[in-house]
DNA sequence: CTCTATGCTGGAACCATTCCGAATAAGAAG
DNA sequence: CTTCTTATTCGGAATGGTTCCAGCATAGAG
């Protein structure tokens, strides 16, 4: 899904910033970079256990706090619903289905001036976070 | 802070929906009409009780749920900070800090078409969350 | 003024996430 | 390969924002 971020990239990139390569974080790695989905933490938890069975659930979370730090993944909490967590840092918007939860990129080049904003206001922008909520095509059939 | 939106417009929407109008409702209102800060459920809470002294937390989570739903503020969750609440209910980007957790508007005409989306997408988009994390002028002197 | 559904209260329950101390193991150095 | 340091893992307990609940209060229609 990732063509630009393969695993051994990914792991170089951990190598860099001091973090130590286990069999635990490369089953996270693993799943996150192979799916589209937005996983909740708990989905991450079941798909990784299944390369590492005794895998528990606080490293999940501390595993995800490390690669969110160093900026490997992103991290996003949504309203009413677990924190879900995407390996795609490519600039997008998410479309957020508030019936069913899935999740979806949609790539568009939006045409917001950090520049701009930086210089009227002073803030200084490093991360972003686009989405829309509404209701997917699967939804909308019912 | 919200011209376009005084208490007794939103006193009115409220009626229109089928919400009652009480007092613990009104102090909330006041509070986040009046406000440019993005309060906490906690912040609002203390604001209200010194116009009813006695309303309960549980209150004020209770109306916010309820204005919510029915679109006359919007809540929002964000990493490692509490729920936030606005009236701003304009199109604008929000700017939060990451060290000190303030968050200001930013008014911009951002470009995203919501009907080229459903289009190509078929999701049908009624809500948007736009967001820049960063540091604010404040925190960057230091 | 009466009536009833909606809203309020306070406290208990919930549950995703964080924290902690002890055990484990990555990976640098020799 | 072996040793050593220190990051990481584990499991369970703690945290804390938010939700739920039962009983009481009240907005507002009639």
């Amino acid at each position: 899904m990732l063509p630009s971020r393969s695993k051994p990239q990914v792991i170089a990139e951990m190598r860099d910033k001091g973090l130590r390569i286990t069999s635990q974080r490369e089953a996270i790695l693993d799943y996150l970079l192979s799916t589209s989905e937005h996983p909740t933490a708990r989905r991450i938890w079941q798909a990784a256990r299944k390369k590492v069975p005794g895998i528990s659930l606080s490293t999940v979370y501390s595993s995800l706090v490390e690669l969110t730090r160093v900026g490997l993944i992103k991290e996003l909490e949504f309203n009413e619903m677990e924190n879900r967590y995407e390996g795609n840092l490519s600039q997008h918007i998410n479309l957020v289905c508030t019936r069913c939860g899935s999740i979806s990129d949609y790539t568009t080049a939006h045409t917001i001036d950090m520049e701009q904003i930086r210089v009227t206001t002073r803030f200084r922008a490093f991360q972003s976070r686009f989405e829309l909520y509404g209701v997917c095509a699967e939804c909308f059939k019912k």
